[in-house]
DNA sequence: AATGAATGAGCCTTCATTCAT
DNA sequence: TATGAATGAAGGCTCATTCAT
């Protein structure tokens, strides 16, 4: 799987987004590679793009801007790849399974967008507000509506709150990728999921018999 | 509790600090309770302490080594606390379940502490080199050893990687706090305990009788 | 001879050079005249030119980098003076005492011109890596081959190193302006070249009949 | 022969210098030795001293001061060595040969002292105020006088300025060594002193039977 | 004789951003 | 659609220097 790896993909008759855009774009991503966003300047982005910096802001309203779009773009892919993924699956578990392998599965193959979503978007106040910020919220909620779903078909215990949960899901989820994504370590998405569905499903509390 | 009181408490004896040095990161921590790391200035910090900027770099390598220096003395209190809350507790899980006490309540109660390490400090490629980092790994190892100790004495499976464990311990813990963090809501270190060590010791799956 | 006068004299057709960039250097050419470079700041150069100071670092590397350029300018203005005035000359030795007549010239006219390479570039290690310094080598090659052209056509000592020669010449020109150049006083060519040159080609030995 | 080897050599019944000042003097030297005066910090020089840095200002004026005091160390013990060196040789020629070869020999010897007088204290006006700069004046006249000299013997040239014939030795022996300083290059003494004294005697030209 | 603590002043530099063309 | 030229605003940091002890 290659996110981003065209951007017309999904949507074949949109009218072809403006090249100079594209290739900024690109050139973030393409940067943030091998550094840090603060330490990105718009001087490295314009000349790894081939324009000019005023372009960037004829697209995007300022810097931070352009790396919450790559960032929306890459959610938007994620997105439909996941709901792709969660197709045909019965049971809330299962589907929960799924999600926790697609989830770990993305920041695997895309380190940029684990990194973006890792650490540099949440830095800054302003991700909070920003329209993109949203689709992660979205994305929460989908989780949440699993485990929910999960709860009314008996599979998943009621005397938890759902959203403590959802926190024990997503943080160990993105805490077992963090030095992955941190110190570019590989991240076996197979062998992790099995071992925190494991712990997440039945728990570190060994049975006596 | 108030981490970071007074700075002789623990050590009577040693020379006093210089009083510049404490009143810069007294300032600093002031400062960070309402104004994120990189938005705040060397002139405002030296402002607040009543110092002169220049005094920063006498005693700090730069500003980041001051985020530093306020986080690792953060850490070894918190270090000196958590030994102590340990104290007279049996068994792994016991032990464990003051551990997740002891962290969100520091988090709870230090709400600077817990966005340094959950936002600030991550984000910049030097801290990972930093001797702070050090600091953390300690604690990562301590609760790794938690983890092993526990399944030496059979109170813990044997059949799921410790680090995996840890991973989802410690990442549950960040993201149930990271929200109260960043957008400054109550955190309640009783509730969440119970209910995070619900869920990671007994999993989320419903038993069927 | 006012060297550096305007800047497309030899080339009409170049494409005008960005304005801002040709008023900083006029900036800090008016500015050296009373004022030693290291103790001329960029927000005054900036002022002088009426432009900002961020524009320098558009142009410029550093600060450094806009005195090389300086230098590089007075240089090149230099050579095609130069050539132009040893054109028509028969004679390795009628030469040399054009091109003596020619520098101290050039010095006596452009005091600016004679501080900085006499005193300002020197000191620094910078200069000897800059692409400024290489024009200086090619002077000093031009000298070089003169000296040997005269010891060819047998008007100059073949028992004599060319680059002793060399520095007997350039370094005596250098020292008999050099307090003109530090200290205001003016520098007459045509005597001066006349003395240095009975100096050098004759020697201060008295003959003996 | 080492100049400044120790300080009390010459004067025996001098009251010992105090220990700080001598200490600090012997730092910049050593620091000087790969570095240029305005790149070393007076942090730098306290710490090679083993002092603190308000010691520095106890003993001189100011850090440039501390540079004269340096300097005038070396002239002194140089203008010691030139008297003995002089001494017993007849002919201004014969001498002035000789204290060619004194001065690119010290300068051999001790590239510092040659650093400092070539580059760094002619750039900065303060130098031209300094006790320091009268010594080298004094040296100065010494070579003026001994050029009288040989004009009144009928050894040296009466229809030359004994200024400009001044200017033509101390330029040419600038010259000759200053790469040597500059780029650390050997500096040979004998043999240099051979060619330019040929050179400035003889004179360049050659001469037709 | 020497130091620890602190400062004043300003400097170079960076960077995102704008606007006329 | 894209650019060349220029800017505003600050920002971190350095360094020589002072003074009470």
């Amino acid at each position: 799987m290659q996110l981003l790896a065209n951007n017309f993909t999904k949507n074949p008759k949109t009218k072809p987004l403006p090249p100079g855009r594209v290739k900024i774009i690109q050139a973030l991503i393409s940067l943030l590679e091998h550094k840090e966003f603060n330490a990105i300047t718009t001087a490295e982005i314009a000349k790894r793009a081939g324009v000019t910096e005023a372009l960037i802001y004829k697209y995007f309203k300022d810097k931070r801007d352009l790396l919450h779009q790559v960032l929306r773009e890459y959610l938007e892919q994620y997105g439909v790849q996941l709901e792709h993924d969660l197709k045909g699956i019965k049971g809330a578990l299962n589907k929960l399974r799924k999600l926790i392998w697609s989830h770990i599965n993305v920041y695997a193959t895309n380190k940029v967008f684990a990194r973006i979503l890792l650490v540099e978007a949440r830095t800054h106040p302003d991700y909070y507000k920003s329209e993109t910020y949203n689709l992660v919220k979205q994305y929460s909620d989908t989780v949440l509506n699993l485990i929910e779903e999960g709860v009314l078909s008996e599979e998943i215990r009621d005397d938890l709150p759902p959203k403590v949960i959802r926190h024990g899901i997503l943080g160990s989820i993105e805490q077992i990728c963090f030095s992955g994504v941190i110190f570019g370590r590989e991240i076996s998405p197979d062998k992790l999921t099995e071992d925190l569905c494991e712990l997440l499903f039945k728990g570190i509390e060994r049975k006596r018999n």
